[in-house]
DNA sequence: GCTCATGTTTCAAATATTGAAACTCCATTT
DNA sequence: AAATGGAGTTTCAATATTTGAAACATGAGC
């Protein structure tokens, strides 16, 4: 049911991954939608204010996104209370922080503190992240009740999108249970190129929230004893963060 | 064009404007929409997570919006510098207090601190907020540039929502002059009966931001001297804003 | 065990969306 | 200076979606 509402969705994920302005070429070839089609979504959601056209024929989200993000009940409050000390750890450890969660079946990303250095990340199919290949998922998949964590792998259609992209489904239970071991998760080029993430998982019990917060970085710039250090900061992090909320 | 996409977003500001969940009827009344339409509208927006459905059937604002709404470019950390002057406002003054824009020629509320004793403003037409009738309407057309002032004044539909409603365009542009040389504007429940608003123009020409910062209450709250002191915190507050700016 | 209010599904009629093609505009090349 | 190519925009008939009246389902209150 109402497809177009669904595209719209679709085209303003898009936008916001993308980090920077698009243009209607490029929006209409990442979706797979004729131009003319994507032309008038465009000019919708930017009568509407849900997106911006730039005088250089680039569209980006626009202010109404943020004034209607801004009224979502009761979790803004939330991720108010989590931002400092993600300002904090981005900060100290100079890269890319991230705070997600499980919403529906997919990553839902909350927050993110860019760090000065940060490298953009390449903008996805619009949509969703996979939960196979991103630190991120593979933590929230560690803490969830057994059988959901189970019902959700069974859903998941393992994309390859490197070379080390874990595709294969036995294997990645066992990715898991070493999650749940160690209390932390990684993603070594598993879903760009390049890029490596570290995350921890976050469960706030009295609010129902499991989630998980990562560190992203360039590999080139994550050793081994950074990739340690990253790990030991996360869980001191999430930890601070417990507490606050208990 | 795209018509489905324009009431999907009506939907959401209506939610937005509602502060509390609301119900199918209550939303499909309220938009002047057919129960079925309405219903069909609200399954695909929670099936996107723009909407949230909770267990007691009742709908409210989803997290995705926040996700999209932390994306939106540049401005976010404008209003994540404005808001720690509005929050102590807040506190000082124990009254709700809003930050809004002009945006397309219509009003654009981009942050609200709403006190513990804050009384829920009525869920309005779900879309955009009238400039002739709020204290924040009245201030950002004092400072506007004049002949886009008057292109908006030209613009307006002089609807009446309560009897105090300024209806007459000439009225309303010595009303505007009047602020001008005041240097504030108020709503004495010319939009609700039992509100009133008091509001002071921020130009942060750096920028380029047209606003106002306004404090709205409970009429019965707000007697000539309180009236007084609200007026002058709203202007050290707007110079603090400014600057923190410069 | 009714009655009413609210939410949900069905289906044909009414309407909006779609995409190929054509057009415009502007920058770059020949 | 004309020709080419690339990006954005408009047109229009074919197609697919949306619409709302009516019927159905559910559950709370009488």
């Amino acid at each position: 049911m109402s497809s177009s509402v669904k595209k719209a969705v679709t085209v303003l994920h898009l936008l916001g991954n993308a980090g920077e302005g698009m243009n209607l070429t490029t929006i209409s070839k990442e979706l797979n939608m004729d131009k003319t089609t994507t032309f008038r979504y465009l000019e919708t959601l930017v009568e509407v204010g849900l997106v911006e056209k730039k005088d250089n024929n680039t569209y980006c989200l626009g202010m109404v996104l943020f004034e209607l993000g801004s009224k979502v009940p009761v979790k803004q409050l939330f991720i108010t209370k989590i931002d400092p000390f993600m300002k904090r750890l981005c900060e100290d450890v100079n890269e890319t922080v991230n705070l997600a969660q499980l919403y529906q079946g997919r990553l839902l990303y909350l927050h993110k503190i860019e760090s000065k250095r940060s490298l953009q990340m390449r903008a996805t199919l619009g949509n969703q992240l996979p939960l196979n290949c991103t630190a991120i998922g593979k933590s929230i998949l560690s803490i969830l009740p057994a059988d959901e964590t189970r019902k959700i792998i069974d859903n998941i259609k393992f994309q390859s999108f490197t070379p080390s992209t874990i595709t294969n489904k036995t294997k990645f239970k066992e990715e898991i249970t070493r999650v749940k071991t160690n209390g932390y998760s990684t993603d070594l080029e598993e879903f760009e190129i390049g890029l490596t993430c570290i995350a921890v998982p976050l469960n706030i019990m009295s609010h129902d929230f499991y989630g998980a917060l990562s560190i992203s970085a360039p590999t080139m710039r994550v050793n081994a004893s950074v990739m340690d250090q990253f790990i030991q900061k996360l869980k001191a992090t999430r930890d601070e963060i417990l507490n606050s909320f208990s």
